[in-house]
Order: structure tokens, then C-alpha cells, then sequence
DNA sequence: TGTACATCAGTGAACGCGCGTTCACTGATGTAC
DNA sequence: TGTACATCAGTGAACGCGCGTTCACTGATGTAC
């Protein structure tokens, strides 16, 4: 590669990768996954074929690269929520957040929450990257207090603390250590499960015709948590 | 086509175009919708390419059967459930039959209720197959009393209500008349809502290495519906 | 500052692949009188 | 019951397509002395 990091050279190189990129998520865009074709992407920025293969090893590592920003991308939008007082406020802010940038972008949020493509299987790093979007949501529900309904869930929250002590400090970093580990887990699964229900839906159009605004179904359901948890 | 509808060339007929179907969905379930290939499966039956045009138009029309194939299998399985009894109970059986339908075929789940298929549209008749998995559902919420805090979603469901008269006719059929056709349309939207999140969560394999079984997700958000509705 | 070499970006030709679909055809099965 | 014709199922060859990827190569840009 570039001798220095920060050669003009690397600069340029740096910049190519990210036009390629550019280029393959709108054609993720317009055919999903199987539009995404390198021949294609190399004509469109004025480049033969076999040049991509200067900056990606291979199409499935470049598919690999949109996943993974794709997760950084949702993560970063869930974090960038200013949910510091917590509670409701917060708790509905996250989802909102949640919700938009999957909506702004639904065809990267298919790419990571939807169909699994075949014989393509995502980089160990996407799972860190998928679970850090939760991160946020720990810490609203840390002040939660369930119903007794939530309790089965609990029990299972606490059987896999206990198994994985990487999730428990990684629960633990979220929640600080004397909050209750097994509602903030329970309570974050749980809004992930609903949300991705209701945003997946509105996503593939399935709410099209249907006469209702999303928005109205997802803002329900967050005080239903809200109410189930007891949030401040 | 053939003479009589019950000629043995009809019935031969009828047995080759389903084992044809037979053979794509084994190859959906082997490599998703890209792996349903026509020259593929003729070679597994036992027949050359171009005869399966005898059978189906083109690969779109094959697609478009298995899609509707599967919209009615997943109201068959919601239908097949007895929920005579209504209530609380009723509504943990149809919630059950319906994931245990999508978990013992993910493909066609997958197909359904996944990502949609780029330049594939779905046949009008699947929309009511997609509405008709539903009814049961409402029945069991027309018996619903909610709680105040989906009152924003009930409000919204009038207003389809009244735009839509078909709409409005098939609750009916559901509920009967004197029910309460928007409580009824705003528990099974929910229902269904929550039903796919933690399905399809589950189906993608999202849930792996979580440790908990999806199953106490969705028991805990059945009970939790069945408060909110307040069901007896 | 100039020269010799190494590294890199990019090209053009070519590979093999599997796909959906069309076409003219052959032979078997049904139907009408 | 037998004959003449129509309908159907299925074949083999061929079409054009776009794809991912490899290879030997050229020329430009950087690096070391």
C-alpha cells in the first residue's frame, strides 16, 4: 500500500474507495443486493472492470464494507440522541431516532435487517457494531421498574448475563454497576423487537394502503414500554 | 388447455406443475429467491429447459404462485386454530400458530414478509391473502377494552374505517356488527406488528448468541397485549 | 539535484459461467365423425 | 370400430446477456542513494 498514511497518494486512494462505495449503495438503492455489480460500478465512475480490484478484493468484501458502515451508521444515529435526562422523553427520542434513519435509508436498513443474503456470511465486527446500537437504550430502561408480566423475560435476561460476562460488561458500561442489568437488557430486546416490527413494515411498504401513519402505531407503543417499565 | 377439467392429461397436468413448485421452493429454502433458477429445476425433474414454459409463463409467474402459495399457507395456519374460547387465550394460540408456521418454513416466510424482490410485483389477489391472516385477530380484540393510551392509534383506524368501506366490511365480517371495529383493527395491526418483529428476528437469526429463547419474548408481549386490551 | 529502482493505478483482452427465453420440430394423446 | 385431424407435452439448438475474476501489460508516481 501507500508508504505514508497521509501520502497524496492515500489521499486519492482513500477517496476512490469511498466513490466506489458511494456508487454501490445507490445501486443498492435502486435493485437491492443483486444490483449491486462491480462491472457496473467501474463503467459508472469511468474505470474498466478489473480496476476495482485495486481497492476491494472481491465484490463480497465490498458487500461486507456497506454492511458494516451501515451498522455504524444506525449506531451513530441511536447515539448521536441527546437522552441525558432519560426516561419517556428519552426512551421516545431513541426510537424516533431509530426509526428516521432507517427510513431515510431503507435500503440500508434491508441490507441489515432484512432478508439474510445466501452464502454471504457478515464480519465478527458487525455484531459488536449491531449491538452498540442497543447501547443507548440500556440506560433509559437501567431506571425501569417491570411489571410482574415482564418477569419470564427477566429470567432469561439474568441466565445469559450469567453466561456471558462479555454482555454483562458491556451491559455494565451502559447502566453503571448498581442499576439492574436484567431490566435494561429486557427492555432494550424488547424496543429492538418492536421497532424493528414497525419500521421493518413501514419499510417494505406492507402499511401502504392501510390508511394509518406509522409514526402514530410506533409513538403507541413506546408509551405502552414507557408504561410497562414504568419509566420516569 | 385440456378438454375436461378432470381428463387424465388435466390431472398430470397438475401433478407436474406441482412438483415444479415443489423443486423452487426447495431451492428458495437452499439459496433464497436468486437461487430459484427454471433451467435448475428442470434438470432436477428430469425435463428440459423450455419445457416448463408448458407450466408457467415465466419465472416472474412461478415467483408470483409461490408467493401466494404462501400468503394462503399462513392463513391457513391462523385459521386452522380453534379460537372459539376468544380472550387472552385465544389470542396466545393464533400468535403461537403463526410463529410456528413461519419458523418451520423461514424461506417462505422470508418470501412474504421479507425484503421485497427489486422490479417484482406482487399480484393484487396477495393483498387479500396478506389481510385475510389477520382476521382472526379480530376477533379476538373486538372483545377489547383498551387502555387510554392507544387511543391515538383508535383514532386513526376510524378514519380508515370510513375511507375504506371494504375495509370496514371485512372487520364486520370478523366482529360482527355491533363490535367495536376500530379497537378490533387496532389490536390485530399491533398484534401483527409485534408478531413480525420478534418472528422475523428471530427467522434471520438475529436472536442467536443472545441466549434467550424467542419464545419468552413473545408469550411476555402476548400477556402485555392482552392487558393493554384489557381481554378476558 | 539527478538517477535507478520499486511500487502502485489502471487497461484490454479473455475466461467460463449460468441464466431466461425463443424457435422450429417431433411424437404422443385426445376428439369428432 | 376406424380414420382424420387437432391439441398437447416435450426436445435440442441457439440467442444474447451480464456477471466475477484472472492475466500480462503499460505508464505514472513515489522512494533511496
Amino acid at each position: 500500500m501507500a508508504g505514508r498514511a497521509d501520502s497524496p497518494r492515500a489521499r486519492y486512494r482513500a477517496q476512490t474507495r469511498a466513490e466506489i462505495k458511494e456508487v454501490a449503495v445507490r445501486q443498492l438503492a435502486a435493485g437491492g443486493i443483486e444490483g449491486v455489480a462491480l462491472l457496473r460500478i467501474a463503467k459508472e465512475i469511468g474505470m474498466s472492470g478489473p480496476a476495482l480490484y485495486r481497492y476491494f478484493a472481491s465484490r463480497d468484501d465490498l458487500l461486507a464494507e456497506l454492511v458494516l458502515d451501515a451498522y455504524r451508521g444506525a449506531a451513530a444515529a441511536v447515539h448521536a440522541v441527546d437522552a441525558g435526562g432519560g426516561g419517556r422523553a428519552a426512551l421516545h427520542a431513541l426510537i424516533s431516532a431509530y426509526r428516521a434513519w432507517a427510513v431515510e435509508r431503507p435500503h440500508l436498513y434491508l441490507l441489515i435487517q432484512g432478508t439474510p443474503v445466501a452464502g454471504f456470511t457478515a464480519p465478527a465486527e458487525t455484531v459488536r457494531e449491531a449491538r452498540s446500537v442497543l447501547g443507548p437504550f440500556l440506560s433509559v430502561f437501567a431506571q425501569g421498574r417491570p411489571l410482574v408480566s415482564v418477569d419470564p423475560l427477566l429470567a432469561q435476561m439474568r441466565v445469559w448475563l450469567s453466561e456471558e460476562p462479555e454482555v454483562a460488561s458491556w451491559v455494565e458500561q451502559w447502566t453503571g454497576q448498581s442499576a439492574a442489568a436484567d431490566t435494561a437488557l429486557a427492555g432494550a430486546v424488547t424496543t429492538w423487537s418492536q421497532m424493528h416490527g414497525t419500521v421493518s413494515l413501514e419499510i417494505t411498504g406492507q402499511f401502504t394502503g392501510m390508511g394509518h401513519d406509522p409514526t402514530t402505531l410506533l409513538d403507541v407503543q413506546t408509551a405502552l414500554l414507557a408504561d410497562t417499565y414504568q419509566l420516569p
